[in-house]
DNA sequence: ATCATTTCTGCATTCGTATTCAATCGCAAT
DNA sequence: ATTGCGATTGAATACGAATGCAGAAATGAT
């Protein structure tokens, strides 16, 4: 039962030095007679004395302490992207601090909070942030990363995956396959990842000829992505082919087709995007896209180091290519498997 | 490019009144005439003045931030917790600051980070946690909450789910239904989790006379699941009935069943525990015991108001019963659909 | 032995906000 | 006009650690 606050101080008087002396003996740099710090650590696991991170955040007008802003984190794949992040903060020292927008909570209720935190940095993952909300961090010259959010504007920088390129990819296999009456399920209509998907997939489709084109709108979910599908497969003229804005919503559409006795794939092709951990498993093997998650988020780390330890470092943008992940929930063409 | 740090000493001086008055003009139970009020707050508008969360922490004793350590957040139980946890203690007015043990990491090392940041009390879910560190916490004054995880020990609240009681269901249900060549599947070895399941089936069984037990090692995660059970599926004798530590691992193994033709339920029940969301999907239509997260969740966050705000509360320890969810992969007494 | 250098340590101040205590003001009652 | 009271406000200090500056001690050079 000591005393439930140890400062600095205590410490200093029990070895019988100065606080700043046992400041000194706790940061590596600074220069104590060895065996004075030896004295000071004893003193210190004594009285279980631990540093004061926000007293020094304070005067160190540095916090270490990185934003996260975080929405539907149950969506399969945030939590990966969340629990890295978190891990390679904690790797250079950082601590993070978890924001997340509720069902009907908007970010910028919560940023005025973030801002109060004085956070080093900002990290947003899937999220919508009006600019004006961004230019305050600007301001602040607390640097802010869109992760997997694509919003034009040198406010912030992007490390996203190439929706729009994935997009097109899709439409590529699925009319070289010789599918014909295509399909797609959206998610949330605010999302970027799923604007710029949609915008690949049908532009291309539409260069490509292929104008009679069924969407479908869902949240990005399991239950939605089924119904979704249903809708789709029990028109008159059910697709061949769709093209789901994300893995969790093509799971829900294999499941679907399943229930409807439709045959994946030879009766219908279903590509997701993002290649979650289920979209693996042998119940689905589903076809799907990649995003590079780890490239991208060892990008974010380098910029974040970037940004917060060269003074004048300006927001970067960067696009990071989808892969095809062929499996077995979509006829593709041969050479889509040769790599 | 208003300068980067506007403190209320700028606020005050734009103003024209005392460091003070701005101080008190953000605080609501402070009195300060409304008029004063209103011209501070115009003037914190107009310099983009934002209160500084760590000088205030740091003079009230009292950060508003709460610690959560969390371990493989992407085992998908995890993020609908976290997710959760971090949502309602925004909803009270709290911050959550994340921690994470990476693959080899202990928490332990973490630990040190977590005190130095002075929060308010520490949520633990699903980690190793020695019990010295406990008391590091404890002597600070600093309450801690184990989620989902039992110890013993008088240092700590905990809230968890009965897992022994829930065991000694699924022992009763497989024996009733009458299966005879029973399995189990555990998680990882040190996880109290999966100590008290194990505990609480292999109880039973024995106590009911059924002593031939097949188990088999796993991770909490899905290949792990399918691996172990085409293990136990390869056996001369293979089992009718394994109950297995989590539903990820329970997924893992109804794949595995899929995938050698082994007919679930007819020839294989499988029951899971905790009832995450894969669970109910139709490809899976996954029998398991529901951890009742949300009431969990509940409680955690009274139990947590409560230490925080009255001085000499104590530590709780809250076991709630999980419920039988009967789905398809398992054959059961017709009594369990009864309710 | 003297002085120059290096190494180590203490003093005093700073970070930005909350809060105690005392001072001031306005206004009503006497 | 004087006194008293409540409502506001300001001055000063505390919170706990980091750090520039200047002594002090120790070492080395001459």
């Amino acid at each position: 039962m000591s005393s439930s606050k140890v400062t600095s101080v205590d410490v200093a008087r029990l070895v019988g030095v100065s606080q700043s002396t046992v400041s000194r003996s706790f940061s590596n740099d600074t220069t104590v007679a060895p065996e004075t710090r030896q004295r000071v650590m004893e003193a210190a696991r004594e009285l279980g004395y631990t540093p004061n991170a926000i007293a020094r955040s304070l005067v160190m007008q540095q916090t270490n302490i990185v934003g996260i802003l975080v929405s539907h984190i149950s969506s399969p794949f945030q939590p990966y992207v969340l629990e890295k992040l978190v891990q390679e903060l904690q790797h250079i020292g950082r601590q993070a601090l978890v924001f997340s927008s509720g069902p009907n909570q908007e970010f910028d209720d919560v940023l005025p909070t973030v801002l109060q935190y004085q956070v080093d940095a900002l990290i947003v993952t899937a999220a919508t942030l009006s600019s004006e909300r961004l230019s305050e961090f600007e301001r602040k010259g607390t640097p802010v990363i869109l992760f997997n959010r694509y919003t034009p504007g040198e406010l912030a920088s992007v490390i996203c995956c190439d929706n729009i390129e994935g997009g097109r990819l899709v439409a590529n296999l699925l009319l070289d396959a010789g599918h014909s009456r295509l399909a797609y399920i959206a998610g949330n209509q605010n999302s970027s990842t799923n604007r710029d998907r949609q915008k690949g997939y049908t532009d291309r489709l539409w260069e490509r000829g292929a104008v009679n084109l069924l969407v479908e709108q869902a949240q990005y979910t399991y239950e939605e992505g089924y119904a979704a599908a249903r809708r789709l497969l029990e028109r008159a003229e059910p697709p061949d082919a769709i093209f789901c804005a994300g893995d969790i919503i093509a799971l829900g559409a294999v499941d679907a087709a399943r229930d409807m006795a439709v045959k994946v794939p030879e009766e219908l092709s279903i590509i997701g995007f993002d290649d979650i951990p289920m979209a693996s498993w042998s119940a689905y093997s589903l076809t799907t896209i990649r995003a590079p998650v780890d490239q991208m988020i060892d990008l974010t780390m380098s910029l974040l180091v970037e940004r917060l330890e060269v003074p004048d470092s300006k927001p970067v943008v960067k696009l990071l290519p989808g892969t095809l992940i062929p499996r077995r929930s979509a006829r593709l063409p041969l050479s889509s498997f040769e790599f």
